[in-house]
DNA sequence: AATGAATGAGTTTTCATTCAT
DNA sequence: GATGAATGAAAACTCATTCAT
């Protein structure tokens, strides 16, 4: 557990062969599963490397630290679902309001690209790493996406702040979408994709 | 030397003296701030035991392992907010409907008895812990104090599903006010509770 | 932080390489000689790993708890002294009897392989150890192979039970021998062989 | 584990009043149960008040250290066989030499006094004690017995040397009789007797 | 005198990281 | 590049002993 001397959270070197890449994934994938299994602290490297099929100096290779491969499996969780909701944003011109909704949040509770006990282990780690800074603004991101798109589809009064509004809105569906994914499966299903949109549509409703 | 086979997540022993209540509260009180601040990795329990001013030996006299702090902290911390919840809808018979859901919202904003943080560090803990099953069921039981006070307040169409609206409400409510709370204390205030207010509101309304 | 339900007294791994082997048999002979030098409670795991000329962590690469370098100790020890036991008592029909009892007191006396005071040591460990059972039957195999012997001999009249007489023979003389070997060396000569013979020709006669 | 600054092995204070003997009879009792039922390492200080249904600080209050009971129960057991092999060599004149024998071994093997477990645990541990002086010449004092027996009954020739003789028969006899009471029940009996009496008798004729 | 809670030095054990092969 | 044995700092936990009550 002695901890290395400097922070090193960026990748030590870009996989540019294809072995490489593979190789990456691998350790990434595998060290999703340690992670959520074991959580942070018990997920020993020579773990994930064993659990990837490769060994712990090849692991050494390619992530610096322990730390850098949370870093790294945050850094693209979060990018995923950016992208997920980005990309049903951009429909929301040719949709109409209520489809867009409806078909972003099924997408969420699809699971699509969303593994929420393995966020809460990063956050959980990478809230005491210097890569912090790399890190946070992720909903902060979701919601000026949001935001803009509420303040372009002029959908709602004027009385109120829409930063307020999407700040709001991003936690309450990434919560409830996270919980039926992971704690609820029974609970997930087109009739909770109707309550949510419905929670959206009403609460966003001048 | 060996050790017990059985997970040591209960407390060690009843602490009956008040010399041992005070100690006991005196190690939940230090942990609580030691795995804020260093993370649960971090906080080591010589660490906790200096923190909360007495000897490591003392701790492990109340407590069996390290685990079994954070078990106990969940615990504590999930009763708190069931007495939040449960104290206000009792209110509801009296007042009406929109005010009690406003001085729920500002009650949980205010965070009393809320330590988000906390809950994220434990939460990633007691994942992987055996106590996994001891703490389960909180928000089951948020919900369900939730599903009778909907059924019981009549104030929704028989169309929709009580379970599966206290689901969604919990999870939306729950995790808007520890973000406001942790995340982001300027978001925080009466229009935030008022935004609140006005999605619990919609969201139940027929 | 948790510990593994299966009491630990196996070899970790089996090794291979010669590396490795070099690393346990080091390990092994530095243990015995800190286990005699300051009984077992005081042999901390560093203390060996530090006469062994290697690190703790690879100490315990090898051997997963203190106890499982006593256990394998004593099983050693034991071996070598049924080795040296049975390769005399196949000279049987070669020699006289006399002779071969003589020289293998002669063998025991002169200490091949035997290191009472790290069995005393061990014994004190292995009685309250799980590996007790893998460890008893020593003695017992010591009497099979002298009620053999002794049968075989026909040296005996048919009133006497061979296993009792083993039984009693076993323990009489490694007793005598190891009182020899550690607690008064000036004891140990020639004259106590002839002694120790006359006690075995003696008792075995008809 | 911290050792005491300066050994402490002899009893604190000698128990004058009745109460306070009782009390040591009831330490030394239970001390000697869990000495050898979890070793001396795994024998707390804190068990063994316990099991005698005192508190720490009462065995504190008689026994200046843990050592000091060792030392206490190995010095009573060594007196106790002392005195049975004593009382025994006494009858030499008025019984036959044969007799004697075989009452002194029945005696022993009858376990009086004997518990050869407690016996190993102790001697262990005491060779690492200060108190080692104390102890020591335990089987001196018997063999000094046996041999001026041997010489005193002109029971053997001149050529031998008595101190020898009664050197191997001490460990010889003393460790057969351990055994049998100890990890053979089974073998001990009057046909035992009947060996080991034949043992002696035969080891000591001319 | 008796009690048993408190102490903290001293153990066992783990695991991120390095580096010889 | 890959391997995995070796390292050792740091962590969890124990228990002989003390001392306030």
């Amino acid at each position: 557990m002695s901890t290395p001397r400097r922070p090193r959270t960026r990748p030590r070197k870009a996989p540019k062969q294809a072995r490489s890449r593979e190789l990456v994934e691998a350790v990434l994938v595998a060290a999703a599963r340690v992670f959520v299994q074991q959580g942070y602290a018990r997920a020993t490297t020579n773990r994930i490397a064993q659990a990837a099929g490769i060994s712990v100096g090849s692991l050494y290779q390619y992530f610096p630290s322990k730390d850098s491969i949370a870093v790294e499996l945050l850094r693209r969780y979060r990018e995923s679902l950016v992208a997920i909701v980005t990309g049903h944003l951009q429909g929301i011109a040719q949709a109409s309001f209520e489809d867009v909704v409806r078909r972003l949040l099924t997408a969420l509770l699809r699971a699509e690209g969303m593994n929420p006990a393995l966020h809460r282990v990063l956050i959980e780690q990478v809230l005491r790493t210097s890569a912090r800074a790399e890190i946070i603004g992720f909903e902060e991101r979701m919601e000026h996406l949001l935001a803009d798109a509420i303040r372009g589809a002029g959908v709602t009064s004027s009385a109120r702040d829409p930063d307020r509004m999407a700040f709001v809105l991003v936690r309450a569906v990434l919560a409830t979408a996270q919980a039926a994914v992971v704690d609820r499966p029974g609970m997930n299903g087109p009739e909770l994709v109707e309550e949510l949109s419905r929670l959206v549509v009403r609460f966003l409703a001048a």
